[in-house]
DNA sequence: GCTGTTTACCACCTTACGTCA
DNA sequence: CATGACGTAAGGTGGTAAACA
């Protein structure tokens, strides 16, 4: 029995794999990978090696400029028929936060932007999520401190950094009635001096807020690639990196392809029982067939004009090579279901008297 | 037109940190 | 309070494509 499975084409649950499709290789057959182990290639682009690595930085986007004037769009935003200036994607989105007569508009949708209602956050969240919320903000702010990349750019966070820091403080003052509010305030000072202490060397965990997070989601699932203008206006409107916006999206399309190969898998677990419990009825079958050739040797003696072909793949269904038992009842040799078939209607037509039950 | 370099992005793996039970 | 599991932001590496000299 052959068996053709294709995943991942049959149900398309994410239309980003669409897009990825053209460079993988889409196997038919009972095959599967997990995880793989990155790139088996190697070749000619590691002659360049060395000059990519000395090429690649922490803060990526102060080198990456030239992303911002669009001359080069990767595979997948290049097949994008958006053009790259729409953000009119995003959901309930002022395109960017500026000083216009529409920031005030999307301050209102943006709690995190607002900096002197601590109250908004609060109530939006809980207390206890206004309170962190002040603090990751803070860190936030300091992360975009600590490199130069937001010098480089058009400094996302500088806008909004002095209205964070208020923020962060108001919060917390307001946040006597509170508890976990001090609690973070001072967590959030003892981030502060250890980043003076270390200028920034050590890695610094920061959570997104979850607004944050759900805006990120909402633009994800309209796009799940970003290009250069998307992550810049995105980074500005959360008060974000573009580099954070952009790992945002990297691990939020590894999270999605882990879900997805979880889901594969899953389906291949059933479909390996289902084949299991199909073989195993097979066989039993078989077996009762050749018990039942053992017991009644006269389908054996059937002339050769009986003998008949598989419509299917041709095989002949008479069982071929004669009369010598021993053949046949040979074990590893393959019983194709046309030649049970083609016994269970000789069965039929012809009962026996003294045949045991046929299941 | 071809080739090598640079730049930017991606997937993948790993690490470090925050949160929670 | 300590601890381990889990989720996730971020770093590192190798590969690829486009732009450019």
């Amino acid at each position: 029995m052959e068996l053709a499975l294709s995943l991942g084409d049959a149900s398309k649950p994410f239309k980003f794999l669409d897009k990825a499709a053209p460079t993988k290789d889409h196997h038919l057959g009972f095959c599967m990978g997990l995880g793989g182990g990155g790139g088996g290639g190697g070749g000619a682009a590691a002659a360049s090696s060395s000059a990519i690595a000395a090429s690649r930085s922490p803060h990526r986007e102060i080198i990456d400029r030239r992303g911002d004037d669009g001359r080069r769009m990767n595979a997948s935003a290049s097949t994008d028929p958006q053009t790259p200036l729409q953000l009119d994607l995003l959901p309930f989105s002022p395109v960017h936060r500026r000083p216009t007569a529409a920031a005030p508009a999307s301050e209102a949708r943006f709690p995190w932007l607002i900096a002197t209602d601590p109250a908004l956050t609060s109530s939006a969240h809980g207390a206890m999520d206004g309170s962190t919320q002040a603090r990751r903000l803070e860190v936030n702010r300091f992360s975009g401190e600590e490199g130069d990349d937001g010098a480089a750019l058009s400094s996302p966070n500088s806008g909004g950094s002095s209205l964070q820091m208020d923020f962060g403080v108001g919060s917390g003052g307001a946040g006597g009635a509170f508890g976990p509010g001090k609690r973070d305030l001072e967590a959030a000072e003892a981030e502060r001096a250890s980043d003076d202490d270390e200028n920034g060397s050590t890695r610094k965990k920061l959570r997104l807020s979850k607004d944050q997070s759900a805006f990120l989601e909402e633009s994800f699932k309209e796009h799940n690639t970003l290009n250069p203008k998307q992550k810049l206006a995105l980074a500005k409107q959360l008060n974000l990196r573009p580099r954070q916006v952009e790992v945002w999206f990297q691990n939020r399309r590894a999270r999605t392809k882990l879900k997805q190969t979880e889901v594969d898998c899953e389906y291949l677990k059933r479909c390996c029982e289902t084949l299991t419990e199909e073989n195993r009825r097979l066989q039993k079958e078989l077996q009762e067939l050749r018990a039942l050739k053992t017991s009644q040797p006269f389908y054996m003696q059937l002339p050769a004009t009986t003998l008949t072909m598989c419509p299917s793949c041709e095989r002949l269904g008479g069982g071929g090579g004669g009369s010598n038992g021993s053949s046949s009842s040979n074990g590893s040799r393959n019983v194709h279901p046309f030649v049970q078939q083609l016994h269970m209607s000789k069965q039929q037509q012809q009962p026996q008297p003294n045949q045991p039950a046929a299941s």
